[in-house]
DNA sequence: ATGGCGCAAGTGTGATCACAACGCGCGGCG
DNA sequence: CGCCGCGCGTTGTGATCACACTTGCGCCAT
């Protein structure tokens, strides 16, 4: 099965692979919550066998991206309220703390890429277009937060998101269209005004503001 | 992650047994850093094939417990200054959170058995075992936090002391003996006066107080 | 004596197979 | 007409095997 496009010279073992795939997609917001998975579905797809598909599904329960019933079956996990708050209160915990460290090596280009990311968002809000209004968030928060320099702390903030990707794109539905950048603002004029309390209020803002109304 | 699933009357799955027996060793500290394993030999110490003993260490390895090397070999991290600062700073974040939200429901049980465990960690500190102090220690913290009900919030702290595990063991040898229960009887007082701003204090300065002078 | 080279043992990876458990649908019975 | 039981297809699990790669040790040439 291993034939037909080795082009790298570096391997790029199938196991990874697959588990960059499907995160990715369960990140998106891609997979609908409750929708069920096969390991020989996933070879298939990934023209791998059952082997490395096992491995990424494994490895995706482990980070709670995917939940297993107790026969082993897979499929993405539909959170309860209780969980969906906790989870919040993890974004914002790790998300502001982020931020703040950032905050002082933040200069004029990352703030000029961050602006130009939001008015990304704003177009594919205009657009109706759920998956990438998700990504671009994420792309969003996730070039602030490279700033900070802490890599143990993003991975957090990354597996936070894959566990509530799937309840995103419902979150998405919901949503007021107009309103997704306006926190966004605010985190800029803070970053570039230097207000370390107003950019932590501003971010717990954003993380929370979504959030609250599928918890609450 | 989830440790809270109970197997119920099912027979455990021989990957979790693996997989569970090697997390406790590591978060224990009872693997030095740096120290290298093989597929083939933890299958033959666990008496399974390599199949199951692959999935639970790509499975430490995906939650930071264990480093994998280009060519594939496995091995215990030795962490770097830096990382050891951020997780830190990570344990005080969400375990402050953790007690904050246990303060509220701990009633007069479970402070009490909170001073039996703390007694324990008197008991091992005497004996100079550094693998019982480090799990009494842990079984100090997970008791409190579990009156948090917040199970996401406890298997992140969970995985930060994994990831802390090997590294654990070396800063034990550093510590003074006397001073291991010292932040515990504040944690334990503010407990009793119901003193949130007291309890947030000193769950910080017990998850600060050992691992500042490692990152330092 | 020492440094480079090649072979052999060992290791991780992925495919395939045998097996047990679960789910689902069909058919018979009340 | 509805309900229960059973059999087959499907799924996850674990063992085994073949293969590519790394590693480390010994041997030969300088």
């Amino acid at each position: 099965m291993q034939t037909a496009t080795r082009p790298a010279e570096t391997t790029p073992s199938a196991h990874d692979c697959v588990y960059r795939g499907l995160r990715t997609r369960i990140m998106h917001g891609q997979i609908a919550p409750g929708a069920a998975l096969t390991l020989r579905g996933i070879g298939r797809e990934f023209d791998v066998s059952m082997t490395p598909a096992r491995e990424a599904v494994h490895r995706l329960v482990a980070e709670g991206a995917l939940s297993m019933s107790s026969s082993g079956r897979v499929s993405t996990p539909e959170l309860s309220h209780e969980r969906i708050e906790e989870l919040a209160a993890l974004r914002a915990l790790i998300e502001v703390e982020l931020a703040s460290r950032a905050l002082p090596r933040a200069h004029m280009a990352l703030i000029e890429r961050l602006q130009t990311i939001n008015q990304a968002i704003a177009d594919v809000v205009s657009n109706r277009d759920a998956v990438g209004y998700i990504r671009t968030n994420l792309e969003f928060h996730r070039t602030l937060y490279l700033r900070a320099q802490a890599p143990a702390m993003l991975a957090m903030a990354e597996t936070v998101w894959l566990q509530l990707g799937p309840t995103m794109r419902a979150l998405y539905g919901r949503l007021r269209r107009s309103d997704a950048p306006q926190y966004h603002r605010l985190i800029i004029a803070a970053l570039k005004a230097g207000d370390e309390p107003g950019l932590r209020l501003a971010v717990r803002s954003d993380v929370t503001q979504g959030l609250r109304m599928l918890a609450g």
